[in-house]
DNA sequence: CTGAAAGCGCTTACAG
DNA sequence: CTGAAAGCGCTTACAG
């Protein structure tokens, strides 16, 4: 039966085995043509009996290498975060690195805290994810400089420009949402934004707008209301919003705060869709259980894991990709079907 | 302009100051009485201008503490692993510890894995959750056995009883269930289990048993379903428990089934709570955003985060607790109000 | 194929 | 108050 523990050590295999230490290293690590068959066999057999496992402290010291990778999010509790934290685990566990999560509560100080007692030899790689309110990259961008593997999520700032970015369908997801409700008829297209200072609300909105100009619609502000991405922000909004009426969909900048229209829609006694449409951006689990069904947009968080992944790895394996920029298509949702190009 | 990296070392500081590199150690360590207050200043300064940062391998190697712990759950997709997380980060955070989260996708071999690779010096101390299907306990045994940290959360395993062991108030929350229901007027209470291996699912029904018995009322199988923790399943069983009717209210053990059940429910065009009363165990987010509000029971993951932190640190201090189980209790949300005893 | 030795960047008795 | 030295558990040229 194997042990744990960290007692046992190379040392003791030497001696157990009477070889060197470099040899059980070399065993251990299977460099080829480091050794005999029958070296091998008798120290893989010590390893085993005596549940041997490397400190990776140690091996880390002299590697230079710790396996290790942080993620930093403004809040675990978006429900992107959480999608985009399993295809990234699921990534990194291919090549035997673990994760490390922090959770900044959208706070520049917490953030430097972090990345400063992260990148003194305790990651490998570090990925910086949109703080959803002002953000400082100073550290970042000395960071990259450094050449210390450094990847932003969902962050716009121009100063930015010379690191490795993935970004989601913000843009998109704001138009698509506005064809999609064209499509089906509606002239008079409300939208409940997100958070004032997060710049991803604000491509969304800029999306929208897109959309509407499209579709050759007048935008108007009247029917334009901010949502804060929460629950009851949203719900605060949809209450404004249906006082003077003027439309006959809306769409929210996320889930929560569509959800929290759906609420106030309810309240009044409307239908949803009869009376009002209402679609979704960044698509939750919250849409898809509700009734009625909410249509929502997709920014396919687990792929963006995957190629946030993929990134870092490169970067850790010595491949410079800085200067570019991974965006993530989005997808629009309809009762738990893409659908296509809208 | 402090750098980061880790190319600027003790020694680097020593040279630099003219002092060897175990004074350097000492004031940077705030070892009390190592040093004047001369040079204390002098190495602070220079490190200040070096941006300095201790390597943490390094430091670890010979301190065998690395400040970091591990958290393996089944999935984070639960609310109530988010809102734990959340918990336990701002606690050990307080500590200057870090946390290395692990999903193990309800499979005992890939907890194995985690363990072992996690145990080896990587981490002070673990945190191991219920994987909600066939749990495997030899390794945290053994562990256990070896003064090596380990906590459970919500494992019910006899062979456990020498760990330290935090647990949620499962039972509490079946009977808490009833008993709202019944002072509801409610004599016919329907209940949706959770996942047939889960053991908390379990305990969750026999407390549902007991409250029945403690209000006088017949436990009736014929309107008893298995939901697997999931909207889809919360949704089927509900469909089929309405087909035979017999009852004026439901459990579900878990929000999502109770939320799958909502759903079963107004698509028939039945109203909540007019005619169905409906209960969740395990609030989330989702229960207070539906519309109607559904009431659920809390198990308090953020307290329980808490709780855990306190018990590792414990552990990792050199505090042996071992034997002792913690159980938070639950408490029952109406409305956004939490409700006494009921 | 194998070993002696240096070294990764720290901390910690020990001696003064 | 300070330094020389050993050591944490590994890996890695280098030499044979």
């Amino acid at each position: 039966m194997a042990k744990t523990g960290s007692r046992v050590t190379i040392k003791d295999l030497a001696s157990m085995c009477d070889v060197s230490t470099a040899t059980v290293s070399r065993v251990l690590n299977h460099i080829q043509g480091g050794y005999s068959g029958e070296t091998e066999a008798r120290i893989l057999k010590a390893a085993e009996e005596l549940g041997y496992a490397p400190n990776l402290m140690a091996r880390s010291l002299v590697t230079k290498k710790t396996n290790l990778v942080a993620v930093l999010v403004p809040d675990i509790h978006y429900y992107f975060f959480q999608e985009f934290f399993a295809g990234l685990e699921a990534y990194l566990n291919k090549f035997s690195y673990r994760l490390l999560l922090c959770n900044t509560q959208e706070d520049p100080r917490q953030e430097e805290q972090f990345i400063r007692s992260l990148c003194n030899g305790l990651v490998d790689g570090i990925i910086v994810s949109t703080l959803n309110s002002r953000e400082e990259n100073e550290l970042l961008i000395e960071l990259n400089e450094e050449h210390f593997p450094v990847i932003t999520l969902e962050r716009y700032g121009e100063e930015l420009r010379d690191l490795c970015s993935v970004q989601v369908g913000n843009f998109d997801a704001g138009r698509m949402a506005v064809n999609y409700l064209y499509s089906k008829g509606h002239r008079k297209i409300a939208f409940i934004r997100g958070k004032r200072d997060a710049r991803n609300a604000d491509i969304r909105y800029e999306g929208y707008l897109a959309g509407l100009e499209a579709c050759g619609l007048q935008p108007d502000e009247s029917i334009v209301r901010y949502g804060d991405y929460t629950f009851e922000a949203g719900r605060q909004a949809m209450s404004e919003l249906l006082e003077n009426g003027g439309f006959t969909a809306v769409i929210g900048a996320n889930d929560l705060i569509t959800l929290g229209a759906c609420k106030a829609i309810m309240k009044t006694g409307r239908r949803i869709p009869a009376d009002i449409s209402v679609v979704g951006i960044d698509k939750t689990i919250l849409t898809d259980t509700h009734e009625p069904t909410i249509v929502s947009i997709d920014f396919c968080a687990h792929q963006v894991g995957i190629t946030v992944g993929e990134c870092i790895m490169s970067m850790i394996n010595g491949e410079s990709l800085g200067k570019r920029i991974f965006r993530q298509r989005s997808v629009l949702f309809e009762d738990g079907k893409s659908v296509r190009e809208v």
